[in-house]
DNA sequence: TCGCGCATGGCGGATTCCGCCATGCCATGT
DNA sequence: ACATGGCATGGCGGAATCCGCCATGCGCGA
């Protein structure tokens, strides 16, 4: 690819919550190498404009409604490689972040991170380099190097697909809610709650639903 | 100009991300009969400025990390009752938004609500009147319209039978290991659960034992 | 005495739970 | 190239639960 020297990195800025998508935006504008040149609320939204104005980068929210942003990352990485992705997210949780970086993300950012950080962030992304808070470094290395297991907690071993179902059920909703948020079948629904239980040593619905109420308090 | 203009309300904003909080800033400023005149991210900071700067309006994010804003939203009001202080929250549990509203605020809106809705809360919460989303509202007039002490919270209407199932619902046990442990027939822990369903204004049963391991969490 | 809240429990249909199995996909290793 | 294994999807059948309705009895206050 030829570089470019004077037009702005145009930059895709997905989020949920309006008022996160304009301050961040805000924050953006106030610099002359990088351009906002679109704002979505939904995955599907992002896609459609990821087709549409093919920006250089994108900034997802990852704790969006449904899918948590993962699904976004993967989908946008499947549709132009060359985009590249940056998460911001509330949580410090690393368990979002390592998904994200796995499914395709450059960067994992938190929302309490000062403006120069974020812009920072931005544009170490753009020219392809990982942008990762010093902990999350840390704690990657430490992994790569060998002692995954010792400090994985039980929810760490849910499958994308798992934990998404998992936060659902600590919002409260049903099987059949679950089903219809994600169109699949309640049977499908069923299995994830019995991997999921399994992995976690749970034996009933009733503990299951405790267990994601409490982590979704703590966690989220 | 010389137009004899009422001096701007006084906000202050209350909210532990700052991108949040910038993007509050930024939609209020749009609109020349509002100010915002100061940022705070923890509850004492808060209290500083309220002290410091006397605010007409508090805008309080119910999901900070201690005390979920209904400690701020007290000593606020003990503080300064005159001060009117609006709720935000990414989410639409009634659960906190009632505490809220008990604590001394007059308002809440949802983080997802347009920019038009969350000024059209500003002015009316700044006016002195209450401003409420069409489901909270629903929910608690119907609760107003039960059997229920509108001074108390929902959950000391329960009866203590009734909170004792409710604890044991937040513990993870099914209907059946409480019946059994009760010496009761499940179809009277199935009846005791649809009461405290009503008087909580929850429809479902994972909403209900959402609403109790919360509880729960929250209270010895 | 009358009513009302409270605790107890039954009924029937809808839904969920639970353990089991099957298929298809894809990444990884040999 | 092929085997293996993890992941997502979803069907089956019996058990348990949920849910709204109703009924009984008891105690307490108007």
């Amino acid at each position: 690819m030829v570089t470019k020297h004077r037009s702005p990195v145009k930059i895709l800025i997905v989020d949920d919550h309006p008022s996160v998508r304009e301050g961040l935006a805000l924050r953006i504008s106030l610099h002359a190498d990088l351009a906002v040149c679109g704002e979505a609320e939904t995955e599907d939204q992002a896609i459609a404009l990821v087709k549409q104005i093919g920006p250089d980068l994108v900034l997802v929210d990852i704790s969006l409604k449904s899918g948590h942003g993962i699904e976004l990352i993967k989908r946008i990485r499947s549709l132009d490689p060359a985009i590249k992705m940056l998460v911001i997210s509330g949580f410090q949780e690393s368990l979002y972040a390592e998904r994200a970086l796995r499914a395709g993300a450059l960067g994992y950012l938190n929302k309490q991170e000062s403006n120069a950080k974020m812009i920072e962030a931005i544009r170490t992304v753009h020219a392809g380099k990982r942008f990762l808070s010093p902990e999350m470094s840390r704690r990657l290395i430490s992994q790569a190097l060998g002692a995954s297991d010792a400090t994985k907690t039980p929810i760490e071993n849910l499958t994308d697909r798992e934990l998404e179902i998992f936060r659902m059920i600590g919002e409260g909703l049903t099987t059949g809610a679950i089903a219809n948020r994600l169109f699949l079948s309640t049977h499908t629904i069923d299995t994830h709650r019995e991997n999921i239980k399994r992995k976690l040593a749970v034996s009933t619905a009733a503990e299951l639903s405790r267990a994601a109420v409490q982590w979704l308090l703590e966690n989220g």
